[in-house]
DNA sequence: GCGACAG
DNA sequence: ATCTTGTCGC
């Protein structure tokens, strides 16, 4: 049904470049998509945080597309949400946290991954739970972390973000290895579980949805 | 065939 | 992802 899709994930999950990420950074980027409940219309919000995690930029963008979800097709309903969203920021981030996977994925393009390739940026996969791979529970105190194994490889980090939390799945998506991806991560959480550039991302779509739909 | 399966 | 209150644990 989505042989086409496929084919196009392989080829750009040749485009892929894991390597360690050294730059400072000064702004990072945070994007996140809600949906209506019996529809496909997606509400995405990239934000841009300093490093005092200050909102420096909010972009939204919203827009009802075809494709359904479908594991391992993620990227393809929430890119072209994305894409736009980026496209509008003034203040463009050195990095991007995204709520999805990177390389940990079927194919090796997770929505993280397609991202970065798409816009050739550093992107970091932030994922709640598991899509692919296999690993050992980590123990529970924040900075505890085991590798997330898929096919032989290390293809990401089961990371512990906050004391007695679950992990959080991170993978790196573009221009960024597992080890430094753990280490900004870590960098950008403070308080909660979910990274703040994530969390601040999730809050605001979820706003943009509910304040829209009080426009009818 | 069965179960798993980011958001 | 979305719906949705209370409740248990640090």
């Amino acid at each position: 049904m989505y042989e086409h899709l496929l084919s196009l994930q392989n080829k750009l999950a040749k485009k892929v470049i894991i390597c360690p990420y050294k730059n400072n950074i000064r702004l990072i980027g945070g994007v996140d998509v809600s949906f209506e409940r019996f529809s496909n219309t997606g509400f995405c919000s990239f934000v841009v945080l300093n490093k005092k995690f200050e909102i420096v930029e909010v972009k939204n963008v919203k827009l009802t597309v075809k494709m359904p979800y479908v594991p391992g097709l993620l990227s393809f309903r929430e890119l072209p949400l994305i894409y736009q969203a980026y496209k509008k920021l003034s203040f463009k981030p050195d990095i991007v946290f995204c709520d999805s996977q990177g390389i940990a994925h079927s194919r090796g393009l997770g929505l993280a991954s397609h991202l970065g390739v798409v816009l050739n940026i550093p992107v970091v996969g932030c994922a709640k739970s598991r899509l692919v791979g296999e690993y050992n529970i980590p123990g529970n105190k924040k900075g505890n972390y085991t590798y997330l194994k898929y096919r032989g490889e290390n293809v990401g980090a089961v990371l512990i973000t906050k004391d007695n939390c679950k992990p959080m799945f991170i993978s790196p998506g573009h221009l960024i290895d597992i080890k430094t991806s753990i280490l900004t991560v870590l960098k950008f959480t403070k308080k909660y579980k979910i990274p703040e550039p994530t969390r601040v991302a999730h809050i605001l779509s979820n706003s943009f949805r509910r304040e829209d739909s009080n426009f009818y």
